[in-house]
DNA sequence: ATGGTTGGCGCCCAA
C-alpha cells in the first residue's frame, strides 16, 4: 500500500499537480495538508475523477486543511482541534489501521514564546498529541502519524544545524518536543529507517531562493511514522523531489512510504 | 540584519 504526504499549499490551485503525482507514483492514499479550502468548496468530484473514491476533509478559510485521498474505503474518520477551530488533523481507519494526518502550526518568525504566541501555540499543540495519544491509544495499535510537522529534529533534517539553531522549525526546544512525541510512543520515522541519520534529507526548500535545488537549503518537515507493530511491513520509501520542480510548485514534495 | 517568494483574499496575513 504506497502512502505519501503532501503540503499542497492550496490543492484547487494544484489539481493538475495531484494528477502528476498519481500518474507517476501511483498512491493509494495521499494525506494532504495547506488545503486552504472550506469544506463546502473542497474540488471532492475532480478527485474521485482521478480514482480516489474515498475521500475526507476539514478545512476552513484562506488557512490550514487537511485531507486524506484513499482508494481503499475509510471505514471510520474523524478530526481533532487542538487550537481554536484550526482544521490541523484528520483521522481515518482504513483496512487495519488508523491513519493520523496532521498540519502543525508553523510557528511564526521569533522563537520565543513571551513575545510570539503562534510559537507558544506550536510547542502546545505538539504537547497536546502527545497527550491525545497517551490517553486514546496502545502502542500495540496499528498507527501511521504522517504531515507536515514542521520540525526538523535531527542535525542532518536541516541544511546547518549550527546555523538554523534560533531558527523556528529546528530550535532545541521543538526538536526535544517532538523526539519526546515520537519516542513516548515508540513510533518509527520511516525516512531514518532507510537513510542513515548522517545523510542530508529534506522535503521542503523556501520558495525565496533564486534556485532551491543550487543552494539547496532545505529542511526535513514532512514525515510518515508508523506504531512499533507495523514496522516490520515497511518496504521502501520515495522522496519525490522532481516535483518541485514542476510549474507553480509547492515548497513541500510529496513524502511516499509502502507499507505492506 | 535583511530580504528574498508564494497563495488566498481583498488592499494584508501566514508561510
Amino acid at each position: 500500500m504506497i502512502i505519501a504526504t503532501w503540503n499542497i499549499n492550496s490543492v484547487r490551485l494544484r489539481l493538475d499537480l495531484l494528477q502528476k503525482l498519481f500518474n507517476a507514483q501511483a498512491p493509494d492514499i495521499v494525506c494532504l495538508q495547506e488545503t486552504k479550502v472550506q469544506d463546502a468548496h473542497f474540488p471532492i468530484e475532480a478527485l474521485k475523477d482521478m480514482g480516489f473514491n474515498h475521500i475526507v476533509y476539514s478545512g476552513e478559510k484562506s488557512y490550514n486543511g487537511v485531507a486524506i485521498l484513499s482508494k481503499y474505503e475509510i471505514s471510520d474518520s474523524f478530526s481533532l482541534e487542538f487550537y481554536n477551530s484550526d482544521k490541523r488533523h484528520i483521522c481515518a481507519k482504513i483496512h487495519d489501521f488508523e491513519l493520523h494526518n496532521f498540519y502543525v502550526p508553523a510557528g511564526g518568525d521569533e522563537p520565543d514564546t513571551l513575545i510570539n504566541p503562534k510559537y507558544k501555540h506550536k510547542l502546545a499543540y505538539v504537547e497536546a498529541m502527545e497527550q491525545w495519544f497517551a490517553s486514546n491509544r496502545l502502542k500495540s495499535d496499528n498507527l501511521i502519524l504522517v504531515g507536515d510537522l514542521n520540525i526538523a529534529p535531527l542535525e542532518h533534517d536541516v541544511w546547518s544545524s549550527k546555523q538554523l539553531s534560533n531558527v523556528v522549525s529546528h530550535t532545541p526546544f521543538e526538536r526535544t518536543a517532538l523526539i519526546k512525541l515520537q519516542n513516548s510512543f515508540d513510533f518509527v520515522d520511516t525516512a531514518r529507517k532507510f537513510v542513515d541519520p548522517s545523510q542530508k534529507f529534506y522535503s521542503w526548500w523556501s520558495y525565496r531562493n533564486r534556485d532551491w535545488k543550487k543552494s539547496n537549503r532545505g529542511r526535513k518537515l514532512d514525515h510518515i511514522w508508523v506504531s512499533k507493530p507495523l514496522e516490520s511491513r515497511l518496504q521502501n520509501i520515495v522522496l519525490y523531489k522532481e516535483a518541485r520542480d514542476w510549474d507553480r510548485p509547492s515548497d513541500h514534495v510529496p513524502y511516499i512510504a509502502n507499507i505492506a
